[in-house]
DNA sequence: CGCAATTCCGGAAACGATTCCGAGGCGTCC
DNA sequence: GGACGCCTCGGAATCGTTTCCGGAATTGCG
C-alpha cells in the first residue's frame, strides 16, 4: 500500500496478455472463459484496483454528485440530504457533502473547483447570492442546481421555498389565536432567508393591521443561543411579547427554553412558531407548531432536476417553487390537533 | 457550458504560447509580466478552467479527504465533522462527507472505491466491522483511519472511544444517586457500539452488586421514537426503573419525551441519563446529563492522524483511545451543579 | 475444401494536464 | 569581443485508463 499501486500495465504483463483485453474484462466486454480466468487471476494476484481518476478522464464521467450547503448541521438540509441520496444512489451516483460554512469564498470556491472536480453534477444551497456566485455558476463546468432563491436572468435549473409565504403563514395562525404583539426572531438580516422571513412577517402584521415595532424584532443568527438570548430580553419588556415567530426551528428552541426559564408556559402565556419543520418540531416540549417549507420535496426535486439535465444537457433550465405549510402542534393552540394546515388560497 | 470545455489546448491556441507556458502562468512559475497577461487574457476569453481529474492523474494528488459514516444526522458524527473540518482545511485539504447509511456493503464499497475516488485520504467510522471491511481496509489504495474499535492486528491508524467505561460511568453516576432500578435504552445489540454500552452497564450493576434483569434492558436503533417507545413500556412495568441510561442522547430525548407524558418528573421521579453529549443534551428540559465520549477530539485526532501519515506512508499505525467523561446536568440530579466529573482512575 | 463473416486480441491513439529537457536569447564578466 | 551562465519558452513524454482499428484466428456455409 504504501509504495506504488499495480496499473492495468501490471495487470496485463501477469496475465502475458494486453491491457486493452485486461480492460474489456473487466468492463464485462470479452466472453472467453480462458481469458477471463487469467485476468481474475492476474488481479488478485498483484491485487489491482483501477485508478478512478484516470478512468474519468477517459470516460468523462465520475459517477459522482455533490450538494455543498451552509451547514450540514442544520436539520433543513439534514431533511434535503436525506431526500437527495436516494433518488440519486437508485441513478448509479455516489452523493458527496460539502459543508461551506456560510463562507462565501468558500462557497464560489466550491462551485468553481468543486464543480470541475471528480463529480458529474452540484446541488448548490447558498444562503447569500452574490454577482460573484451568479459568475461562477455561469462558468460551472458541470450541472448546478440551486436550491434557493435566484435572479431570473441566471440560466440554472432552481428550486425554491416561499418563505415570505410560508412566514405569513405562520403570522395569519398566530393572529387567529388572538395573539397581537407577535415577536419576530429572525437569522441575520443580510442573508436571502432572513430577509424574506421579515417581509412575510411585515405581511401578516399588514394584513392585521397592526403597525410594526423594532422592539419586538430581532435579528439574530440562526442558533440556540441566540434564539434564547434574544426572547429573553424581549421578555422583559414593559409590554412583553404574546407570541414568537422564529425564523427557524432552532431558534424556536431557544424561545421555548427563554419562556420556560421566565417562568411562563407555552402555548397558556407565549405561543411559539417555529420554520422547517425539522425533527426537532416534534421532539420538542411542546411540540413544536412549525412552517414546513418543504425541505425534502425540494431536495428531492432538485435531485431530478439533477438527474434530467445529466440526461439532456440542452434541456432549458427548470424552476420549481414547493408551497409552505404550516404543520400546528401544541406550542401555539391550547388543544393537539396536529393538523395540517394547507396554505390560503390566494394568500399573498 | 453545453457542448465542450476549453483545454489548455485552446488557451494556449488563443494565446500564441505552448501549453507549457500555460500551465507554468498558471502555477505561478513564470515572471514575464507579458507571457502572463498573455495567458491570463486567453483563459478569460476562453472561459478555461483547469480539469481536476486530469491535473490529480499528473499529480497524483487530489487536495481532497473524505468522511464516511453511518449517519449524518447523528449529532455525535457532526461533532466529528466539525472538529475535522478545520484541521483539514488548514492543511489545504478539502473534506468530503459521505453518508453510507448503516449499509455494510455500502460501507465496503464507498472502503473500495471512495478510498481509490478522487480522494488522497479517507477518515472511517463503521459501526459494524466485518472481515470484509478489514479486507478492504487492507486493499485501499490511499491511507485510512478508522473511528471505532479494530482487531488489533490490522496495521491501520485508530481512534477509539471507550463507550464502555463511558456506560460504566452513567451507571456509577445514577448509583449515586441512589437509583437501583437502572434501565438500559440500548442500540441495535449486533453493532459495536451497542455491545460495549451493554458491557459498561453490566459493569456498574456488578459493582453494586444488583442483579441484570431483562426487562429492564432493551434493545433498539438509535432513534427518537424507539427510545420513547422503548421507556414508555418499561414505565408501565409493575416495577417501572427509577433511572433510565439511553445509550444515547437521541434515545434519550424519547426517553424523557415518555417520562413527561406519563406524568412523571426528571429527575424526582425519574433520572435520565444520556450519552454522546451532543447539542441537544444542553437544550433539552430538563439539560440532560451525558457521558461525552469525546466525539470531536475524536475527530480532531482521527484528522491529525490522517495528516501525519499523509506526510510519511511508511509511519507506524498509531492508535489512540479518547476517555470519556461524564458531563451532569439537571436530568440526573435534583440541584445543578452542570459540573464535569472525570473518569474514576482505575476504574475498569 | 475454400472463402466470407465473425470473433478475438494486441497495438496505439486519445483524455488533459504537469514537467523534464533542450534550444535560443540575453546579460555579465573577464 | 567572446565565452559562459541564466532565464524563458516550446516540444515531447508521461500519468492510467478506454476505445478504435486492424490483423489473425476461428467459425459457418456453400
Amino acid at each position: 500500500m504504501a509504495t506504488k499501486q499495480p496499473t492495468i500495465h501490471d495487470v496485463a504483463r501477469a496475465a502475458g496478455v494486453a491491457i486493452s483485453s485486461v480492460s474489456r474484462v473487466l468492463n464485462g466486454n470479452t466472453s472467453n472463459r480462458e481469458m477471463i480466468e487469467r485476468v481474475r487471476r492476474a488481479v488478485e494476484e498483484v491485487g489491482y484496483v483501477p485508478s478512478a481518476v484516470a478512468q474519468s478522464l477517459k470516460t468523462r464521467q465520475t459517477g459522482q454528485v455533490a450538494f455543498a450547503m451552509e451547514d450540514i448541521g442544520n436539520a433543513a438540509y439534514l431533511a434535503m440530504v436525506r431526500a437527495i441520496q436516494p433518488v440519486l444512489r437508485d441513478a448509479g451516483f455516489r452523493l458527496l457533502l460539502h459543508s461551506t460554512g456560510a463562507d462565501v469564498n468558500d462557497e464560489i470556491e466550491v462551485l468553481d473547483s468543486l464543480s470541475q472536480r471528480y463529480v458529474d453534477g452540484l446541488v448548490l444551497c447558498p444562503i447569500r447570492v452574490t454577482d460573484r456566485h451568479i459568475e461562477a455558476l455561469r462558468r460551472a463546468a458541470v450541472p448546478v442546481v440551486v436550491i434557493g432563491s435566484l435572479p431570473d436572468d441566471v440560466p440554472v435549473d432552481n428550486v425554491r421555498a416561499d418563505s415570505r409565504l410560508g412566514a405569513a403563514l405562520a403570522m395569519e395562525h398566530l393572529l387567529e389565536q388572538g395573539c397581537r404583539r407577535i415577536a419576530l426572531v429572525d437569522g441575520p438580516a443580510d442573508t436571502v432567508p432572513g430577509r424574506s422571513r421579515h417581509l412575510g412577517y411585515q405581511d401578516g402584521l399588514r394584513a392585521a393591521g397592526i403597525p410594526e415595532r423594532t422592539e419586538l424584532i430581532s435579528f439574530t443568527d440562526f442558533s440556540f443561543g441566540q434564539g434564547a438570548g434574544a426572547a429573553a430580553a424581549m421578555l422583559r419588556l414593559q409590554q412583553p411579547p404574546d407570541a414568537f415567530f422564529a425564523a427557524n426551528d432552532v431558534l424556536a428552541m431557544g424561545v421555548l427554553q427563554a419562556v420556560r426559564e421566565a417562568g411562563l408556559s407555552v402555548p397558556r402565556d407565549v405561543a411559539v412558531v417555529g420554520m422547517d419543520d425539522t425533527e426537532l418540531a416534534a421532539t420538542a416540549w411542546p411540540p413544536l407548531s412549525s412552517v414546513s417549507l418543504g425541505a425534502a420535496e425540494r431536495g428531492r426535486l432538485a435531485a431530478e432536476l439533477l438527474l434530467g439535465r445529466l440526461a439532456d444537457q440542452d434541456r432549458a433550465p427548470k424552476r420549481v417553487t414547493v408551497r409552505p405549510r404550516l404543520v400546528v402542534r401544541a406550542s401555539s393552540v391550547p388543544a393537539r390537533p396536529d393538523a395540517v394546515r394547507p396554505p390560503h388560497e390566494g394568500s399573498r
